[in-house]
DNA sequence: ATATCGAATGCAAACGTTTGAAAAAATTTC
DNA sequence: GAAATTTTTTCAAACGTTTGCATTCGATAT
């Protein structure tokens, strides 16, 4: 029972009958430390199985080596592909990942802020919930920033914030796709829009509307409709797309997910893609090139994503105290698939 | 500059001239402490931004609210399901979920052990890399146990150590696998199998074979081929069953990652699924769903096993002295789509 | 024999918080 | 106004480790 109880240094002091400040610098090598003396405790310390108490290390030295990430959900794609590559360049430097899910809930993130920041965590890697966005509230992120926190915002972000970001071109990845479609000769294109308010979706809605207008083709209100990342939020809207009197010949969505839906709904109601509707989704999940047809796609770099976000921490750690924020955006890249090669 | 330092306790106290335990208290309405004091203190507090310093409380006592979760990776969609679990028992409870990923190394896996131990984990979920299997070391595991510190085997796990495991009954999911090939009239069943020695691969490969045998099949040892559990691990072996004088008419792969490589290959070489091949895979993974043809395969509660891993390990820490060990087994289940369905 | 030196070790403080026991202050009682 | 009582506050230790400075102990040099 007793003997669950890890090993100190102070039990190891007793066992020699010396002091703890002999057997810390024994442990680690110190010079002033006799030959014999270094050896036996560091032996006697490998037998009884010691390991250094981070713990007290962290309250003295007031370095925790861990970091917050604070996702929406972990059960996608794309933020499993962000969190392997923070733990890719991270990971080997010797810090220790809490990784946080808000379930797009404010009230979770806020608590998952104020959680990481008492655990005394030496940076935090963001991507805002869609209800703290609806919510407009910011004082949770005040707090991280007041403490000079390192805050790297991820893809989703505030635009009034001081901080580092690491987002991908969705600006451009939505017009590229667009264009696309019409470039193949698609004429009323859809677009199942992503929770509005969060950038991501804002910024790929522009890339829609600024590509219809680029083409002078009129932008229809009544085929832009809402959905939420997910395969059943774009169910209904793809549903009532269809049902429309002039329904859609193409339909963009916010994302691969969204863009599956449609498939599924396009797919329920005898149309063919793409002869009868061309598809394109955003992302490219690993997913998206196993559907049949295969899904036309905007790839989205998440393990380039979470070493970017990496490398802007490391920055602001080093970085003197001029430290200024640095805005990374990484490419978008269209991957075209079967969904919507109309030939 | 100086700004970012986090205040203390000892701050207040000095700002209100009375001793940090009176600050202590005022901070966790303790009733000795007079109701004007109190007031005072928790407004400055809340308006400087305090937040207590968890490390501090950690080193005193004992407890870090922190949990490891060692996975081989977390790419796949099965691993995230159970990370997800895990959190859904373990976040509201106040757990800090400290995830690692081994990549299959035996050296990274001890590594986060000992890191995690250091850190005064108060539990470990483990999945034990491929490598360590092969390998045969446990030493590291050995540490763990003698720390007393829970240590809960998800899945992957050793036969051999008196610690509580959850996972889900592979051996019946692949026998009822099989079983559904055989039902449909398919003769020469192929087993991809995964890499030697790990639970998950011997239990499903030995469903395959006990199937056999209770239906009189031969077991034809060309038709064993071992791979990665990744799309390309599948590549080759596939190729090379297919390029068989007898090639197999239908192939058990050990997942569905797997059974979507073989799927791939097969279409590559004019094969129709399910007519010229059955396909069977393993997890249920949303993929498998939209592939084409949708992918016939086993599902594994990725989520629950999360969740009764946590179960597991609260029963452990609130044991009393004599705790025993618990295995659940989760039940697996068919999940009958296309690529198996040869009328 | 004594001063000097070098090597090896010990002391004490620090990190931030909590908590039982003691002390101080305020209030009540006679 | 002093004693008794209650309320409020402070003291000190503890958690495990590191580290600058002081100390001790031999040995060497004078």
């Amino acid at each position: 029972m007793n003997s669950s109880r890890p090993v100190t240094i102070k039990d190891i002091a007793r066992r020699f009958r010396c002091s703890p400040s002999t057997v810390s610098r024994a442990l680690n090598d110190h010079p002033a430390i006799n030959e014999d003396t270094r050896k036996n405790i560091q032996e006697y310390a490998k037998e009884v199985g010691y390991q250094r108490n981070e713990v007290s290390l962290s309250l003295l030295n007031k370095k925790t080596a861990s970091l917050g990430v604070v996702v929406p959900t972990i059960s996608n794609y794309y933020e499993t592909a962000v969190i392997e590559g923070l733990h890719t360049v991270l990971q080997p430097m010797g810090y220790t990942l809490n990784i946080c899910v808000t379930n797009e809930s404010y009230l979770l993130e806020k608590e998952s802020l104020s959680k990481l920041l008492s655990n005394r965590t030496e940076g935090i890697f963001l991507s805002v919930s869609q209800e703290t966005y609806d919510a407009g509230y910011y004082e949770h992120l005040e707090n991280v920033i007041q403490r000079k926190t390192p805050l790297i915002f991820i893809d989703r972000e505030y635009e009034d914030f001081e901080t580092s970001r690491a987002t991908v071109d969705d600006y451009h990845g939505a017009f590229a796709a667009v264009e696309h479609l019409i470039s193949i000769g698609y004429k009323q294109i859809a677009h199942l829009k992503g929770p509005n308010g969060l950038t991501v979706s804002e910024q790929r809605f522009k890339g829609y509307i600024n590509c219809l207008k680029k083409h002078n083709m009129p932008i229809r209100e009544e085929l832009i409709l809402n959905t939420n990342f997910n395969v059943e939020s774009a169910i209904l809207p793809t549903k009532r797309l269809l049902e429309l009197a002039s329904p859609p010949d193409a339909i963009f969505g916010v994302n691969d997910q969204v863009a599956i839906g449609a498939m599924r709904v396009a797919k329920d109601k005898g149309l063919r893609i793409p002869q009868d509707i061309g598809l394109v989704g955003f992302d490219n999940s690993p997913i998206s090139a196993y559907t049949f047809p295969s899904l036309t796609t905007v790839h989205r770099p998440g393990r380039k994503i979470g070493m970017e976000a990496s490398r802007l921490f490391l920055n602001q750690l080093n970085g003197s105290g001029d430290f200024a924020p640095e805005s990374i955006v990484l490419p978008s890249e269209l991957v075209i698939r079967e969904s919507s090669l109309r030939i």
